[in-house]
RNA sequence: GGCCAGGUAGCUCAGUUGGUAGAGCGCAGCCCUGAAAAGGCUGGCGUCGGCGGUUCAAGUCCGUCCCUGGCCA
């Protein structure tokens, strides 16, 4: 059975990739993008629409409601059962989506540990802003391995750490090592588009999706319940709509911010995925002719050398 | 034309009584084990507008010129 996964930075052309290779290689999408999982939240996220598809299947897209908040592990279950019914189907699973983090957990599992525990968290939320940097301290003390390897100023971290510390303590057996996804053959593909290209791109895109009905995308949301709260309203351009339409930011200004961050994010995730050496690196956008023939001849090669060495 | 306020890192600006310059943001590089479009770390020699002058020493004082904004003509 293979696995194909396409990864990138935002707007290198993933989901333009994915659709035609899916085409190709009768393949259905599963989703790997921790936002664009989130029901409502279609132009600032980028989501191809239905009618783009090509009539290629898409999974895990729109299955959470805003006040749904989310974890690695759950997407990892998910993701996982899709992708084998997927395979048991006969079709070829491609996970597309540029949350590394997602895609680590899904491809090499994570470690079986507590999930989170908000009230826990609460509490030591409130002894950290009470005595700054005492989180930190206090993991120093009961897991030096841990705090050693976390920055006293990333207060996020140090208090997942000390909350699997603090919960495993009580919950006994000892966390069990992370398993591995099983039974595939998986063929990762990466964009790789010239920084200033993409630049240039993301700009114009980030322009488009603000002309074409971000800000009442955002309104929408507010009409039907949402506060703006919830975790997608932290997302690229939902944060900046949700400023404006408050008044703390100027249209231009929402508009400049989110191009930036957005540039920064794309930045964040070509560090991330650079260090797979298992990904196979195409340089262009996948929306390209030549990536996208650089792209079939990969997966040919890849197809047809497991072939003969099964064989 | 006159008066006033400014011209310091890509941008916005700090720079005490003169001792060869700093913050934020951007930008670049990086980290990541259930918030990940999140969170965090590292990186600052730049003709201190130009030219003269005073001084052991000037972004910091004096002169002059150029530019920007405002006010008055």
């Amino acid at each position: 059975m293979f696995l194909l996964i396409a990864a990138g930075p935002t707007g290198s052309g993933k989901s333009a990739l994915a659709i035609c290779l899916a085409h190709k290689f009768g393949g259905e999408i599963v989703n790997c993008d921790s936002l664009q999982l989130y029901r409502g939240f279609d132009i600032g996220t980028a989501k191809t629409p239905p009618g783009d598809r090509r009539g290629v299947p898409h999974y895990l897209f729109d299955v959470l409601a805003p006040q749904e908040s989310y974890s690695a592990g759950e997407y990892a279950r998910e993701a996982r059962k899709v992708i084998s019914e997927i395979a048991g189907r006969g079709r070829l699973p491609v996970v597309v989506g540029g949350t590394g983090f997602y895609l680590r957990a899904l491809l090499e599992g994570l470690p079986v540990l507590p999930a989170r525990d908000e009230r826990l968290r609460d509490r030591l939320l409130e002894r950290e802003q009470r005595r700054p940097g005492s989180l930190h301290r206090l993991l120093t003390r009961l897991e030096p391995a841990a705090s050693s390897r976390i920055h006293a100023h990333d207060v996020q971290k140090t208090m997942r750490a000390l909350e699997v510390r603090l919960l495993t303590q009580r919950a006994l057996p000892p966390p069990a090592e992370a398993t591995a996804l099983q039974g595939y053959t998986v063929i990762k593909l990466g964009l790789d588009p010239d920084r200033a290209a993409l630049h240039q791109r993301l700009e114009t895109r980030t322009r488009a999706m603000f002309e074409s009905g971000l800000i009442e995308e955002v309104k929408g949301l507010l009409a039907a319940g949402a506060t703006g709260d919830e975790k997608p309203f932290e997302a690229l351009g939902y944060k900046q709509a949700l400023l404006h339409l408050r008044g703390a930011l100027t249209l231009e200004q929402a508009l400049e911010s989110t191009i930036v961050e957005t540039r920064q994010y794309s930045k964040r995730q070509r560090t991330w995925f650079r260090r797979d050496p298992e990904i196979r690196w195409l340089p262009g956008f996948g929306d390209g002719v030549e990536t996208l023939a650089g792209a079939i001849t990969q997966v040919e090669a890849a197809l047809h050398g497991a072939d003969s060495t099964l064989n």
